[in-house]
RNA sequence: GCGGGUAUGGCGGAAUUGGUAGACGCGCCUGACUCAAAAUCAGGUUCCUCUGGAGUGGGGGUUCGAGUCCCUCUACCCGCACCA
């Protein structure tokens, strides 16, 4: 029995309590069960080789559902797995030298090895790894199943490429428009790339955003931004070329804004447009102004920041409603290929960017919408004479026949009008955009196609699968090593037997992890990709948890993958992911020297309000997320060293909301460890008294102590499911705290204390599980808590009899009263009345009204 | 540029539907123990011009009553389709 003065030793107790949830196998799924299944899930990691503080973050919110969920009665799958493939192989392999493959799976190993202590509830038996060919293999099948039902197609398609590195780059190595090592300018390049016709479920997939009713309303509102559904026309303007002659070509644009057609003072056109490419062919300014455009790199980010810049094209285009009206045709840096038809008309006294474009480019204004009740002809001058949009609801004015009637209106008027002389239609236009999952690089799942020269694009047949990676290449030369590989691509075509060559793009790691969740459900299966019954047992994942900044990708193309694979047979389900959770960053406080190199935490001594290095001042930056570039960077393994797992857990769970960014700090980590000695002290009190009921007739001092420990299972269970972990914490504090301050000696005392650490035992096992299985074992349990239920409170020790409420005057709080709690309005207005701050306020004058909320409060309104 | 979010003591945060702002903790202060330090324990800690007043990023509004609802402004953070 250890002594009250003894220090928790975290070392012995964490490693053996380890151990044992091993031997037991603890943490793997009742088969078979007769309770109910929960699946929790956390986004599996990319093997950098080092465990980082955002990890043990997210696992550790993980663990606490898994364990409270398992003693809560469920049977909870809790697996883990690598998110294998990616792009920070490839640049260890050009920088140092070493395979992808080799530094991966070394990197596996180590990450592995540096998540035992953290003590997590996982059922490692479900590893999966996606690099490995038994894992990717199954998703070439997918993607040959898709191309079968028409999911994926091929096409051309822009990307971001390097002319001195001859490779493509990703748009976060565009830095300014730069390649990042190169430094040359980024140019844009038309390659052909396989797709997936995610568009096609953008109608379901918006609609099935309504049914996730655990999900972050603001992720869902990301999603709902990112599929962006919005009704307008595509409208067609026939082309009429300087000489005034129609050039028999139609540009069609999408607007949703048709109502505002009569306002059109200009169209442009992409720098893509296929327009912009023959009116080029003749105009070399508009080829430099188009190769201008180009550099910069793809993101949308970079094209809608650059300065606006058009391009007239000399061209005309017809208006649909005013005869022999016609526009002018620019080519615009600001108009995106990829949405709608890569094609506008501006209305620039009723959009923002339109507006400014006519200004810079001398384009006429003409006010179409006023505000209803406003004298439109005075409205309409201000408007036309000034620089600022109006973009609001109104009414059409000098629009010929919509004149009078609302936006709405006017819009579906205009429709009709369009579809009545065939100029154009009423049509549904996403934001969305396929998902372009080729990728040319090595460290991806190849492609699984062939080109033939005779017989096309052949797909790689079913008993040649999987298409492995080659082991044996090389980074020393730029480009992708597939597509130099001396023998890997050249293949005999599988239909013609001809020579032929293999696809060398790699597919997107999105791919991977977009099934993923699917593989834990029967990650041992060969033939398949997952045993159906599997999967219809174990998905929806109940409770999902990983970064805000996956909030719109990972998540959309996982549930597009679902849907998918249903449509192939895969299985039969819309919705991966039943309840969603993202959580905030882990951030530290950043230091500069005056020379503005970054220093590490550890380098830097703190000295009451200043901060030093080597003697020399040191500049404290504030709190940002932690970063290698920064050296903010905090080692999860020195910390599980210095304090154990159950400091590190419980500190990342009680200092924030787990969705809020969190910043680490020392004095942090060194207050859970030191509540932990605390708790630790309480239990080995406890353990020196005999198990005994309490009894019937108790010290009030007790039976309140009593009515705290059951308030308290109360509020943390109820906390548990909110993801209110820094709450959970606080409520287990304030019962320990109690049971601290508690006097023995009285009737009950002994029993309610020893009861009191048995509940927290509990209370605090999702949170901390090594210190809690200990202190369980101390007060003489013999089974884990691992197999222990939750305790359960009585609802009838949950309150007191009285109630002490707030009495204002004027709103303002004077005093309190304690009333019993079935107290009636007229008794809490006289007790109100009776304070002497209430009667001083007053002044001896009546109240003018009272306000009493039984319970809440009680407010009197003094004249 | 577009989309999403956040703002409360010296610090992290709490306040679940509009009802006692600052729970719980960190830090700090005072005291006890100690030769001393650490650890531990007890007490205190929103601010101010302090018998009162102010106060939840700034300004305005609704209400008996606003951190919470509405309008407006500011600052910072995240995402933007080839990082994962």
């Amino acid at each position: 029995m250890a002594s009250p003065e003894e220090r928790y030793n975290f070392r012995e107790a964490e490693a053996k309590w380890q151990r044992i949830w091993a031997d037991k196998d603890s943490f793997k799924i009742e088969e078979p069960s007769a309770k109910p299944k929960y699946y929790v899930l956390e986004m599996f990691p990319y093997p950098s080789g080092r465990l980082h503080m955002g990890h043990v973050r997210n696992y550790t919110l993980g663990d606490v559902v898994a364990r409270h969920k398992k003693a809560k009665g469920y049977n909870v799958m809790h697996p883990m797995g690598w998110d294998a493939f990616g792009l920070p192989a490839e640049n260890a392999a050009l920088e140092r030298g070493v395979h992808p493959g080799t530094w991966t799976r070394q990197n596996i190993k180590d990450m592995k090895a540096q998540f035992a202590p953290l003590g997590l509830s996982l059922d490692w038996s479900r590893e999966v790894t996606s690099c490995e060919p038994k894992y990717y293999k199954h998703e070439q099948k997918m993607f040959l199943d898709f191309l079968k039902a028409g999911i994926a197609y091929r096409k051309e398609s822009w990307v971001n490429w390097d002319p001195v590195e001859h490779t493509v780059l990703a748009n976060e190595q565009v830095i300014d428009g730069k390649g990042w090592r190169s430094g040359a300018d980024v140019e844009q390049r038309k390659l052909n790339q396989w797709f997936l016709k995610i568009t096609n479920y953008a109608e379901d997939l918006l609609q099935g955003i309504e049914t996730l009713d655990r999900w972050p309303d603001k992720v869902r509102l990301m999603q709902r931004n990112w599929i962006g559904r919005s009704e307008g026309a595509r409208v067609k303007w026939p082309l009429v070329a300087a000489s005034g002659k129609d050039t028999g070509d139609i540009l069609e644009v999408f607007t949703t804004r048709p109502d505002t057609l009569f306002g059109a003072s200009f169209c442009a056109i992409s720098a893509q447009h296929p327009i912009a490419a023959k009116v080029a062919e003749t105009d070399p300014a508009l080829g430099d102004f188009i190769t201008e455009c180009s550099k910069g790199g793809t993101s949308t980010a970079a094209i809608e920041t650059a300065e606006k810049k058009g391009y007239d094209t000399g061209l005309r285009a017809r208006h649909p409603f005013i005869a022999d009206k016609t526009v002018p045709l620019y080519v615009a840096n600001f108009v995106l290929m990829e949405y709608g038809s890569g094609a506008i008309f501006g209305c620039p006294a009723h959009d923002e960017r339109d507006m400014e474009f006519a200004r810079k480019y001398s384009l006429p204004v003409r006010c179409v919408v006023a505000p209803a009740g406003e004298d439109a002809k005075a409205f309409a001058e201000r408007l036309e004479a000034g620089n600022v949009a109006y973009t609001e609801d109104g009414v059409a004015i000098n629009s010929d026949f919509l004149n009078g009637l609302k936006v709405v209106e006017a819009k579906r008027a205009a429709i009709q009008k369009l579809e009545t002389i065939a100029r154009g239609t009423g049509t549904v236009q996403y934001r969305l955009r396929d998902w372009g999952v080729s990728r040319q690089r090595y460290w991806g799942c190849p492609i699984p196609i062939i080109y033939c020269q005779g017989c096309g694009t052949v797909p790689v047949p079913d008993k040649d699968l999987p298409v492995t990676l080659p082991e044996d290449v090389t980074f020393d030369k730029p480009g992708n090593p597939l597509e130099r590989h001396p023998t890997w691509k050249h293949v005999k075509c599988p239909s013609c037997g001809k020579p032929a060559q293999r696809e060398t793009d790699t597919f997107d790691t999105f791919f991977e992890s977009s099934w993923y969740f699917a593989r834990f459900c029967s990650p041992h299966e060969t033939d398949k990709p997952f045993d159906k019954a599997a999967v219809e047992k174990w998905l929806p994942v109940d409770q999902y948890i990983g970064g805000v900044e996956h909030a719109v990708l990972h998540l959309l193309y996982s549930r597009f993958f679902t849907r998918a694979m249903s449509d192939c047979g895969y299985l039969d389900l819309k919705e991966p992911f039943a309840g969603m959770f993202t959580q905030g960053m882990v951030c530290h406080e950043t230091y500069r020297l005056p020379d503005g190199t970054w220093l590490e935490p550890g380098a830097v001594t703190k000295q009451g309000e200043g901060a030093t290095h080597n003697g020399k001042p040191v500049t404290v930056g504030r709190s940002e997320k932690m970063s290698k570039s920064k050296k903010n960077t905090v080692d999860p393994a020195r910390i599980l060293d210095t304090y154990g797992a159950d400091a590190a857990r419980l500190f990342m769970l009680s200092d924030s909301p787990p969705d809020r960014d969190l910043e680490w700090t020392d004095a942090g980590i060194e207050g859970a460890w030191r509540y932990l000695n605390r708790v630790w002290r309480l239990a080995a009190d406890a353990g020196e008294i005999p198990p005994a009921p309490p009894p019937p007739v108790m010290d009030a001092s007790a039976a309140a102590v009593l009515r705290q420990i059951h308030r308290a299972i109360a509020a943390v269970s109820d906390d548990l499911e909110k993801f209110r972990f820094n709450s959970t914490v606080a409520r287990i504090r304030e019962l320990t705290n109690a049971l601290g301050d508690m006097d023995h000696s009285v009737a009950g005392g002994n029993a309610v204390y020893r009861f009191g650490v048995e509940v927290a035992a509990q209370l605090i096992n999702p949170l901390t599980p090594h210190i809690a299985e200990e202190i369980w074992q101390t007060l003489g349990n013999k089974t884990s808590l691992t197999e222990t239920p939750w305790p359960s409170y009585d609802p009838a020790l949950l309150e007191d009899d009285t109630v002490t409420i707030a009495v204002q005057v004027n709103g303002k709080l004077r005093g309190t009263i304690t009333v019993a709690k079935t107290a009636d309005k007229a008794a809490c207005e006289s007790a109100a009345l009776d304070l002497p701050a209430v009667q001083k306020q007053l002044d001896g004058k009546a109240p003018k009204k009272v306000i009493i909320v039984p319970g809440k409060i009680v407010n009197i309104v003094a004249a």
